[in-house]
DNA sequence: GCCAAGATGAGGGACGTACCTCAGAAAGCG
DNA sequence: CGCTTTCTGAGGTACGTCCCTCATCTTGGC
């Protein structure tokens, strides 16, 4: 059988209470008691039983999620996985609590931060643009105790404990290989299509998507990027423009999500279906329903995502992991950068 | 606070010995109770406290795993996972439990599926290739109350409880995809290797590729398989006579692993290089060190895969639901087929 | 060598569930 | 009706851990 507290006491030669002390870093140990607990759970290799250590607390992990209250298709697949996951972990005493804030102020970010509920939050899970106001409220946070994470867009000079989501730049390096291959190295042009440059999402894929053209592929040029901010007339007009000018344009890479506005678009404008000699390589990001309706119809070929399902999960696993000073499984807590054709489109989830 | 038992006893107007009756069916309650009390538990929205159930029942998990002991470099990652994952659960009263068998001997599967100790094992990951011997012995696990998963391989006519794996003939069409796409369309040959075409898998990759080709790149032409039984001397003598006979090779399909040959041979030809005029484009399965080096280096152009550490766990979660009579959760436990480019290659996971 | 402060031991009650026993109630039988 | 059989309730112990209290033992300072 596993180890338990009391084996530990006995090996150790001293009492329950003692061993326990250790165990939750409780002050009045001695040193040389200290180290006679931990010599024997090595050598007993005793191993913490979370699920009863939890139940004896009646912890229970409540986890914020922050997030923008943007429309975005990425934002509510979240959501929708947060839910989910709620849903999954209501055995597992997790509660989840979700708070928005306007997209557009970080003033309010850092508000609804400290706003969170007094030590009844576990853990914080935050997706937000980093700015001094941002980076302070995340300080305060941890100061007080409470683990935070950075949720697909990384705070990397905030003292966040860990970043969950992919890298940007690789993810823009890999849609710029598949653009690449796909076009066959060109001779050619590419239109860049972005909500806005303002992202730093954005930013990081177009960096990555150029680098590779740079140094793979000389001979495709990528065009200098339309901005939609959002709206789909932007979006027609931006792109019937470009179809006018552009001299030989072979492909368009959305740099997000915003690809409900674009099939239409391009059906509209006759281009965009997997035949005809007119016919443009579309890589864009996020796996949303209108991305996969359009994988399905062919008119797009490529889609470069993170598995949102897994990123709130991950989330979850390592802030509860950081609040029980448990190790984090880095292969798993690893979010992979999914390409996603049509031949290997995941079934859709359901809607439960 | 969630309810517990002793919520539902009251709510229900029944004893907490009843509510325990039905909860793990046991027999002696009659159904006008029955009744009361599971609507009571639908009314209060009580879910069972799995952790501390299991903590009373004084219940570990089990697992089997048993697996073909040939050498191949997928079973020995998928060792590899299950060892990390039993260190990852040492914590959730998980065990695991590997078991290997001749990879040629369908009685001797037979034989290590009857002798797993009986009654101490919870649940049994199975992967083998389908015969009536083992469709026989999977029947009987589950006739003693052992839920059974196929791993990796399915075992579509027998009654295991679920397959754990990617559809590969799904994935053969990935493949198709990407070969057509990366040589944008042909003219030219395909070369298409694996070690015995006795493997459900690469039979239905295969299919799968030939299907894409045949449907969208009638150009290319996949040659007949090459078999190489394993042996690098075989590989190298197929592959050589094939180059001076082929006319117009453009790309090699290589339906498993076994890659470190390929790249030595490809090297000692000099072709396979990501540079230079005959330049081949080169897919394959399985993401091992091996693939990982090759793609690194550009001697390999894609790799499609499925995450091993995904599949264990996934098996894992679902064998102890099944033995919870818990819900799965869908969207979790589909396995991905997953495109790795060297520009979305994971970080390699460290031999911690 | 005395005293305060700190370190340690002993013990117990919780957490939510499983599973056991036994007494007593209800139901079915003739 | 009494009888057996089947249900039901009450109560207890256990699982491994946390956290509390209180008494006792060390220790170092004086």
């Amino acid at each position: 059988m596993r180890p338990t507290v009391n084996d530990i006491a006995r090996a150790a030669g001293v009492s329950l209470a003692t061993v326990d002390r250790v165990l939750n870093d409780r002050p009045g140990v001695r040193p040389a008691k200290m180290q006679a607990v931990q010599e024997a759970i090595l050598r007993l290799g005793y191993v913490r039983d979370m699920a009863a250590a939890n139940l004896a607390r009646g912890r229970t992990y409540r986890m914020a999620f922050v997030l923008p209250d943007s429309e975005g298709q990425f934002v509510r697949t979240l959501t929708e996985a947060i839910g989910h996951a709620e849903r999954q972990m209501a055995n597992a005493r997790t509660a989840m609590l979700v708070r928005r804030f306007p997209a557009d102020d970080p003033h309010e970010i850092a508000a609804v931060l400290a706003g969170l509920p007094e030590q009844e939050v576990t853990g914080v899970a935050l997706m937000a643009p980093e700015t001094p106001v941002v980076r302070d409220a995340v300080r305060a946070l941890r100061g007080r105790g409470v683990p935070v994470v950075a949720l697909a867009s990384d705070l990397p000079n905030s003292e966040r404990d860990r970043f969950v989501g992919i890298d940007n730049v690789a993810a823009g390096r890999t849609a710029g290989v598949l653009m690449g291959r796909f076009l066959g190295g060109g001779p050619g042009e590419v239109l860049v299509i972005g909500e806005s440059m303002l992202l730093r999402e954005s930013l990081e894929r177009r960096l990555g998507f150029d680098r590779v053209l740079q140094e793979a592929f000389p001979r495709l040029v990528a065009l200098q990027t339309l901005e939609t901010h959002g709206r789909t007339v932007e979006l027609r007009d931006v792109l019937s423009r470009a179809l006018s000018h552009a001299g030989d344009l072979r492909g368009i890479y959305m740099l997000g999500a915003g690809h409900r506005a674009l099939s239409e678009v391009l059906a509209g404008l006759g281009i965009g279906g997997s035949s005809g000699a007119g016919r443009l390589t579309v890589i864009g990001h996020e796996l949303t329903p209108q991305a996969r309706a359009a994988l399905e119809a062919g008119t797009m070929d490529a889609v470069i995502t993170q598995n949102p399902g897994h990123v709130v999960r991950s989330a979850l696993r390592v802030l509860r992991a950081i609040t029980d000073r448990a190790p984090i499984d880095e292969a798993q807590e690893q979010i992979r950068i999914e390409i996603v054709m049509r031949e290997n489109l995941p079934a859709p989830a359901e809607s439960s």
